[in-house]
DNA sequence: TGTCAAAATCACATCTAGGT
DNA sequence: ACCTAGATGTGATTTTGACA
């Protein structure tokens, strides 16, 4: 209770404005102001604040934000301080494991915490600039490492069984004239948690998107920006054009002859 | 055939029960 | 122990369909 409350506050003590945009948020971080960098981060990334977890129809206090933000102010603001540490360090993988570990916030899994670690990046222009890791970076990443002949790793991060199914599995877009098959379910690229290689599999991705853009001479975010594309919601963005279909085009191209399907 | 409203579908991430 | 499918709410978009 006294941690909603924590929250109403600032939310009645800031000029909300009315987009709200990464320069903004950035500057909470320049600031140091950790507890409203990470409510605002959350609110940019549209965290769901309706729907409660399985199991618990109808009741809000078990909404992923409202299970972070009722994990309390203080503990929020350490694990921040404590990634930026890490960060600080160089150590992307470190960073990564505390938010699964240590400074784990309820309701905040990797997709929202590596948004935190990326604007930490641009806030403290760091020498390797943390990302996004979500169900569409996943699939970049694993299409670098296809491209790039890394095999073996990809399947040491990504199950085998779901990689197979990318390229076989229901949804498809032939309506626009491709043959894209994905599946629909955002848990089919989970990365395999076995032996922990999860915070391995990001520090990879983050490095080879490093290493990318600086080769292209380009802001990795840039880059990022760029391959994540326009969404396929709309379907005026369902072209060619995309970069997110060119993605999964190649994707279950490379995959299909992979694993054969 | 054009219009507008109602109904259906889809995008999103987290967590956990249950399967292998 | 590892892995996977499914539940869950909302708002935006798309499809359906009623009617002139």
């Amino acid at each position: 209770m006294k941690e909603i409350r924590d929250f109403r506050k600032i939310i009645e003590n800031h000029n909300i404005p009315e987009i709200l945009d990464r320069e903004y948020i950035i500057n909470l971080y320049k600031e140091s102001k950790y507890y409203e960098a990470f409510a605002f981060t959350m609110m940019w990334g549209k965290i769901n604040a309706e729907r409660p977890q399985k199991g618990y129809k109808g009741d809000k206090t078990r909404t992923p934000f409202y299970c972070a933000l009722n994990h309390g102010k203080i503990n929020i603001e350490n694990a921040l301080i404590a990634s930026k540490k890490e960060l600080e360090n160089s150590n992307i993988k470190g960073a990564y494991q505390l938010f699964n570990s240590d400074y784990k916030i309820p309701g905040i899994g990797s997709s929202y915490f590596t948004k935190i670690l990326f604007f930490q990046g641009l806030a403290n222009n760091m020498e390797v600039m943390p990302l996004i890791y979500d169900k569409w970076t996943k699939l970049i990443h694993v299409e670098l490492l296809v491209e790039e002949n890394e095999i073996d790793k990809l399947t040491q991060f990504y199950s085998k069984n779901q990689l197979s199914k990318l390229s076989t599995e229901s949804a498809n877009y032939t309506e626009m004239g491709l043959s894209i098959k994905i599946k629909r379910n955002s848990s089919n690229l989970d990365i395999s948690i076995k032996d922990n290689f999860e915070e391995e599999a990001y520090a990879d991705y983050v490095n080879r998107m490093n290493v990318l853009a600086s080769n292209y001479g380009i802001k990795v975010n840039s880059l990022e920006e760029y391959l994540f594309g326009k969404e396929l919601r709309s379907k005026k963005n369902r072209n060619k054009s995309n970069p997110r279909v060119v993605l999964l085009e190649a994707i279950n191209k490379n995959l299909a002859r992979l694993f054969d399907n």
